[in-house]
DNA sequence: ATCCGGCAGA
DNA sequence: TCTGCGGGAT
């Protein structure tokens, strides 16, 4: 109970932090729910550079629309997502995720769907997993769920929040109970965190630049 | 060479 | 837990 007071007020040290540093993130990138699911997909292990180009290839095709990609043959849909790799596997799972998209009428009054069970319906999708599921409800539809990354797992074990890596679940339902139900809050934090991860929480972390060098554990062990 | 805003199958 | 998937940028 005190431990969490701790971690909540860390939590929020640890996002001013970070937005001081970068700045709003401004995310997700896209003009409409539809690309965010998309990008959602096409992004799995992978640069978004290359996704964008992959994203072009689609406007360029003018399938960046539901039922227009769904009637695109699947081969011509894997040569246009060529550029973010893995595009035999990523054509089907946009296909099977434009079909839930379509199917879920989610469009008309996504406030008031049920978080858990979006979730749950997602993840039931070959292809869609914790991560992907959840960017797609937070950034495409903007309900409440904090999305988790390689990033987030790897810095908050650094900083000492948690006893090494957590898993996907309990790290997101620790930062939900750890911080105000804030649909903003969760869209941009989840962005900073990937900021702090390509930045300076590497791999081969750069610790002497890092804005939460002050407070992160793995950085005092350093010096 | 290495890494990427994961996921599924074994 | 480990491995295949994969093009593109550094």
């Amino acid at each position: 109970m005190n431990e969490n007071i701790a971690l909540k007020a860390k939590l929020l040290d640890i996002y001013r932090l970070l937005r001081t540093r970068f700045g709003y993130r401004n995310w997700w990138p896209g003009n409409s729910p539809f690309e965010i699911v998309v990008g959602a997909v096409l992004t799995q292990n992978t640069n978004w550079a290359n996704v964008e180009k992959a994203i072009q290839n689609l406007n360029a095709a003018d399938v960046l629309e539901p039922a227009r990609l769904l009637s695109l043959p699947v081969d011509e849909l894997k040569r246009l997502v060529r550029p973010a790799g893995f595009y035999n596997q990523k054509a089907v799972r946009l296909r099977a995720v434009t079909r839930w998209w379509l199917d879920c009428g989610i469009l008309i009054a996504p406030a008031k769907a049920d978080v858990d069970a979006l979730c749950s319906d997602l993840l039931k999708i070959d292809g869609i997993g914790f991560e992907t599921a959840d960017c797609i409800l937070l950034y495409a539809l903007r309900l409440p769920t904090f999305v988790i990354d390689a990033y987030t797992r790897r810095a908050a074990a650094r900083i000492g929040i948690t006893a090494g890596e957590m898993r996907y679940e309990p790290l997101k339902r620790l930062f939900e109970r750890c911080l105000p139900c804030d649909i903003d809050l969760y869209n941009d934090f989840h962005a900073q965190w990937v900021a702090l991860g390509k930045t300076y929480c590497r791999k081969k972390p750069l610790c002497s630049e890092c804005p939460l060098g002050g407070i992160c554990q793995f950085a005092k062990s350093k010096i």
